[in-house]
RNA sequence: GGCGACGUAGCCAAGUGGUAAGGCAGCGGUCUGCAAAAUCGCUAUUCAUCGGUUCGAAUCCGGUCGUCGCCUCCA
């Protein structure tokens, strides 16, 4: 079965193709660097890393460019208000950013260019633009003329006349023609960060940024652009009516949007105090890979609804992976491998890859997954030293996709609560109960969970 | 006003024409000194609702009710 992906262009879900065999370029909408990102930003990277985990895991060659917004309003505001240099400030939470990134297991792309770095490709864009007849300059900034654009709308299925007009945005602040216009330059305004280009001093407007940097790096035309659904209209729109005009050429193939996540059925947003970092969830005790879990286990086109009491099911589930694993590395075997387990493997990951091409249909997926487990836990004795290499092998190659299992650091314990335990142990063979319970109770305090099994004590970390 | 999404068990969530996956929670067994894990059984005659098409509908069509998103800040 091929890899089918809904793709928001013609709203029809179709049998993907690459450009170049066994290549993809593929484009996400960044960050903008003026504030920690909060988990409905990171419900979409982590997304965008599932889908491009699985296609690593297909043998695609995966190129992966994410955008970084370190020039707009949000910056600006943020460096006056503070009274600190802007570059500070986005540096500051681009470090931060790339640390949420690591701590949620999501992958690095492959280049992270900044716009402040590109503004170069950006006016030869917009040259581009005004030489075929799509921009104009109005005062001190230049606009694209969405008239000139028959296909514009095409993405949002917005027509152009059903655009509210006026009130909002910059369509008092700068002089456009049409209302509906969108600003490619903006004039230098006073206590604003400016360049000085063939389009006198201001700075670039949003949405040309991510059409120069991605034309740059992925070509005029590429596979894959993906991005949360807001960023719909106007932006993505504007990125197909700055790119089409500029080159002449279909700029991307697939546009590929994840839904949002709301928190308690109710929009995220600061003044209803239910506005969450990462780092609020963890500072709240929460592990990384239970909220990766969560934000990765409901449909990418389904909104999410996050609330603790979910966060709190994921842990559990994925316990149930953990432990499985545990079990596993604790058995004795004998040599050999048997076919029976080869073949639930097979037949496994074919159940899983055919629920992954379907439009990346992770609860089928992880729902195959937990199948899978149930299978083996059935046959835990019987299995042989070659099925539990091939079991866990599997399993790697399942977590290569879903990125959830956090490789298990052996801790060695200290040498007094190794000698508890052996207290412990002898206090059982003598069945002295109370003092094993009590002993057990005070390392499971410590986050030293025992299992007694019929040869020897197994222990485990809870962290 | 325009465009669009969604409504499946206590909770989460697959299934998109062939008779309701999976996870969590719950109850009752097995195993265990007791636990933990695992395992077995039970837990939706029914998929918001009303009608239609069909041999057959959670799935297709139409109406109704409800929830939500977008229409130049936004992942």
């Amino acid at each position: 079965m091929n890899l089918r992906l809904y793709n928001t262009l013609n709203n029809k879900t179709e049998n993907f193709k690459e450009i170049k065999k066994g290549k993809i370029g593929l484009y996400t909408c960044g960050p903008t660097v003026y504030d920690f990102a909060h988990i409905g930003n990171f419900r979409s990277y982590v997304f965008e890393d599932l889908f491009k985990r699985y296609l690593i895991y297909l043998g695609y060659n995966v190129k992966h460019i994410m955008n970084i917004t370190d020039i707009d309003d949000k910056t600006i505001k943020k460096s006056n208000e503070l009274g600190v240099d802007i570059n500070e400030i986005t540096e500051k939470y681009l470090q931060e950013f790339f640390k949420n990134i690591n701590t949620l297991n999501i992958l690095q792309a492959d280049i992270y260019p900044k716009a402040t770095e590109h503004i170069k490709e950006m006016v030869e864009l917009i040259e581009k633009l005004e030489n075929n007849g799509y921009a104009y300059k109005k005062e001190n900034s230049v606009y694209f003329k969405i008239e000139k654009f028959k296909g514009y709308g095409k993405l949002a299925n917005i027509l152009k006349e059903n655009l509210k007009t006026g009130v909002i945005g910059d369509s008092d602040e700068y002089d456009k023609e049409d209302v509906q216009d969108f600003v490619l330059w903006k004039g230098k305004k006073e206590g604003e960060p400016y360049w000085k280009t063939k389009y006198g001093e201001g700075r670039p407007g949003w949405h040309i940024e991510c059409s120069a940097m991605s034309m740059k790096y992925l070509g005029n035309h590429f596979d894959i652009h993906m991005g949360g659904v807001d960023n719909i209209f106007p932006h993505h729109e504007n990125e197909i009516a700055q790119a089409e005009c500029a080159t002449g050429e279909k700029f991307v193939n697939f546009w590929i949007h994840c839904q949002h996540l709301i928190v308690n059925n109710q929009k995220m947003s600061k003044s209803l105090g239910n506005y969450y970092t990462l780092e609020d969830l963890i500072q709240k005790g929460y592990k990384p890979m239970a909220i990766r879990y969560l934000l990765l286990s409901t449909h990418y086109r389904k909104t999410l609804n996050f609330t603790f009491e979910g966060l709190e099911r994921a842990i559990r589930s994925l316990n149930r992976i953990n432990d499985f694993i545990f079990s596993l590395k604790g058995l004795k075997s004998n040599k050999g491998e048997s076919e029976d387990i080869s073949n639930i493997i097979k037949q496994n990951e074919t159940r899983f890859r055919e629920n992954m091409n379907n439009d990346l249909n992770i609860s089928g997926a992880l729902g195959v997954f937990f199948d899978f487990l149930h299978q083996i836990n059935l046959k835990l004795k019987e299995l042989k030293t070659k099925d539990i290499e091939n079991v866990l092998a599997y399993i790697k190659r399942i977590n290569s996709v879903i990125g959830i299992i956090k490789e298990e650091k052996s801790i060695p314990l200290e040498g007094e609560i190794e000698k508890k335990i052996k207290i412990r142990e002898n206090a059982r063979k003598a069945k002295d109960y109370k003092l094993a319970d009590s002993i057990r109770e005070e390392l499971k305090e410590k986050g030293i969970i025992l299992i007694d099994t019929s040869d020897v004590v197994r222990w485990k970390s809870v962290k």
